[in-house]
DNA sequence: AACCATAAACTGTGATCACAGATCAAACAT
DNA sequence: ATGTTTGATCTGTGATCACAGTTTATGGTT
């Protein structure tokens, strides 16, 4: 169960931040499953650095709660209650429905360029006798930040890439759940609409369309059952 | 310039996350120029840690863009471009209005209680012949978190938490500038009409009141002209 | 008096060691 | 065979040292 495995060697500004953008990627890809154990020592060993580095990534992780920091001393990533989970759709829907609005109407065409090519990734992706999972996962991702890049609100986006971060995880179960195509394939429709009410700058359009998109993943994910019913105790 | 001396002598569960609540603080109330320089070493010694524990505290808050790290290894309190508190402002309506709106239909009579309790504090500060200015900022800001509290969201606490954060330090010179009381007198109207929908339980009456608070309070910002015309190097 | 070179004193970053609490395993006792 | 205790090993936390940059102060030169 150990995702030492996964990280590769690093070399950039900072080792900290390196270590730190390496589990983000991690998490947001749902490549880590709720409720895995972390060990700081065992990380710092597997990415061939002392523990300093990784504390400091584990420390912005666990400050934006995409990693959990027990009182028994262990480190973990945070199940997820029903509750929460519909608490963070209703935000995403708020805040990424603006941002899908405001990219509507101040994008640029180099924009609309990547969001057209995204979506045909994914429309290819999903053509091929057997889809990957977590390719479909990334490219899903990669789309709909291409279209909040066009808000060109960065704060925005850092809030929407924190809610990610922490919905990433409970991805992981979507990957090889077994109904995970039909899903998809109403993703595919969600898809086709936010692209053309983008295209025709038809804003309210896009915000329903994004909004119909993260609703319906949010109640596949519901429906699946991955989630615990209560609140984790650290609340 | 230093805050050092502002700095209460700690022990609680962890001394870095002691010193991340005390930052905390230190931000969110205003007590915190923009562009004031900060020292991992100055504050250690200034709270009787060693650096280890101010380092943590700090990467967290440098994660939450409440602190900038300079590639000159010099960290700081950061500036903020008029473009940037536009979007914040623009974000804070949205995310506060939605909380808002969602605690008018769903809080309790302790909720209620507690919110009134602030608002009339807040009255009753600015009735005194010399308002105080950092204790109305206090007001101010427990009476919104009150409000919010009643949503029951706590991942959105979470995220408006981190937006007041960023944009605590400039509310430093809205305590200090001259037009203060005329601006603070406004607020007063704003937040009456907030009380009154939330007691009776008007939902949209709610979101438009606070929406309109949070407008009337940026454009006050941005008219006294604190702030940097460009974006911040850092991004 | 003005300018530049040099050194002393800072900055955050990374590694290493020490420590207390938690966890797990083996061995003892019943 | 089962239950309990004890010890080895793991956990994150805090302190300290070493380092490479940057800034600031100093002293000498023109």
């Amino acid at each position: 169960m150990t995702v030492t495995k996964l990280l590769t060697p690093l070399k950039r500004q900072t080792l900290s931040a390196d270590v730190y953008e390496q589990f983000k990627e991690l998490l947001i890809s749902g490549r880590m499953m709720p409720g895995e154990q972390i060990s700081l020592r065992g990380m710092a060993e597997g990415l061939g650095v002392s523990v300093m580095p990784v504390r400091e990534a584990v420390q912005r992780l666990t400050a934006e709660q995409a990693l959990e920091l027990t009182p028994n001393r262990s480190l973990r990533v945070p199940q997820m209650s029903v509750s929460q989970f519909r608490e963070i759709t209703s935000i995403r829907k708020n805040l990424e429905g603006l941002a899908a609005a405001t990219a509507a109407q101040s994008l640029s065409d180099e924009d609309t360029q990547k969001i057209v090519m995204w979506h045909e990734s994914f429309v290819r992706e999903m053509k091929n006798e057997t889809p990957d999972g977590a390719r479909l996962i990334s490219l899903n991702k990669e789309l709909h930040f291409a279209i909040y890049r066009g808000a060109k609100m960065p704060v925005m986006m850092q809030l929407i890439e924190s809610l990610w971060l922490r919905i990433g995880p409970i991805l992981n179960y979507d990957m090889r759940s077994g109904p995970v195509r039909v899903n998809q394939r109403t993703a595919l429709t969600h898809h086709a609409s936010m692209v053309e009410s983008i295209l025709k700058k038809d804003v309210e359009g896009a915000r329903q369309a994004l909004e119909a998109d993260i609703q319906s993943a949010s109640d596949f994910i519901i429906s699946v059952g991955v989630l615990v019913s209560a609140d984790a105790p650290g609340g």
